[in-house]
DNA sequence: CCCTTTTCACCTAGGTGGTAAGAT
DNA sequence: ATCTTACCACCTAGGTGAAAAGGG
């Protein structure tokens, strides 16, 4: 199984050369050594043990990669079109996750001379012309099934394709326009 | 208006460096300075005057662009997302023609550091470390509506966006499946 | 008269959460 | 008991030719 990331991340970046290249990737990664559980009753995430062997390291890299610095600053970068499976053995570059886990996605800007062997099952280079962004408020607890209504509803009503879910959409059968 | 070339040219290369990077373009060039039309009593294109003006030059960058030889020859390479447009102002890079007229479509392939500068609104550039191929058989004219029963069927038999208007398809109704 | 544009029903392709069945 | 998978109806997004309307 894999489903985009939602809501999807989206940035804006100043301060690039306008006329060198760059590649734009992100990958995610573990926030804590923990598998978490959902307790309903008191609607918090809680620690459940130790985390899943870790997995393939995976990195998806903007679409639009390589650009120019003018490129990239003058739009807001989105990545909406991110795949995330828990298939450890996943064969299409999706990026893998345990399930009742914590992670943090990271944004990497990559000179292009630095990117050359940038590739979706490599990790990312590091060093000089490559640097990491991470915002702590896009941390986020991986499920298999929603375990929160609030996190439903969010989904239902700022998903376009989830609009069937909406209200006066389902379950309104019988109703005559005049 | 736009809509996709179809069928679409789709070519195997080989003779690549593997290891060199490679973009690979098509542009679509007049075959004469003539205007046609279609005479259906004797099924044939003649000739009706000379070409309309020229047209802003345009330049379809495959998507997979840019990639390593070795990447470009192990697959079929294929332009079926290219489009075309009678619309002399479009404005979203689209291959713009003049109606009733012969084109005859070209398969580039640039060697990465003479490429830099491609641009789908600029000519394809030329020189060292730039190829053009054209095929005589891929030679097409213009329309804004068919003129001939045989080309309306190819594209219903073998477009999969057509499959509508295949027999079996529509004008069935009232069939009754025991 | 001949060609072009607009609108339409009908497709392909693929992203949603619900739900029931499956797995551990 | 808890989590995962498979399938479904319902969407978004966009590519078809037919047919009717528009234009020179």
């Amino acid at each position: 199984m894999h489903r985009r990331m939602f809501p999807a991340m989206r940035v804006k970046i100043s301060g690039l050369d306008p006329h060198q290249q760059y590649y734009i990737a992100m990958d995610i990664v573990p926030v804590d050594n923990k598998r978490y559980r959902y307790v309903y009753h008191s609607s918090k995430w809680m620690v459940a043990g130790n985390a899943d062997s870790p997995v393939p390291p995976r990195v998806y890299i903007h679409p639009d990669s390589p650009a120019s610095g003018e490129t990239w600053m003058r739009q807001v970068i989105s990545f909406d079109k991110l795949k995330l499976t828990n298939n450890e053995l996943d064969d299409q570059g999706h990026i893998i996750l345990h399930s009742m886990h914590k992670y943090q996605p990271r944004v990497h800007v990559i000179r292009k001379d630095c990117g050359d062997d940038l590739s979706p099952i490599k990790p990312v280079p590091t060093g000089e012309g490559v640097k990491a962004f991470s915002f702590p408020e896009t941390v986020f607890t991986t499920v298999t099934a929603y375990q929160n209504q609030q996190i439903t509803r969010l989904k239902i009503d700022r998903n376009p394709f989830a609009k069937g879910f909406r209200d006066s959409g389902r379950n309104r059968p019988n109703i005559i326009w005049t």
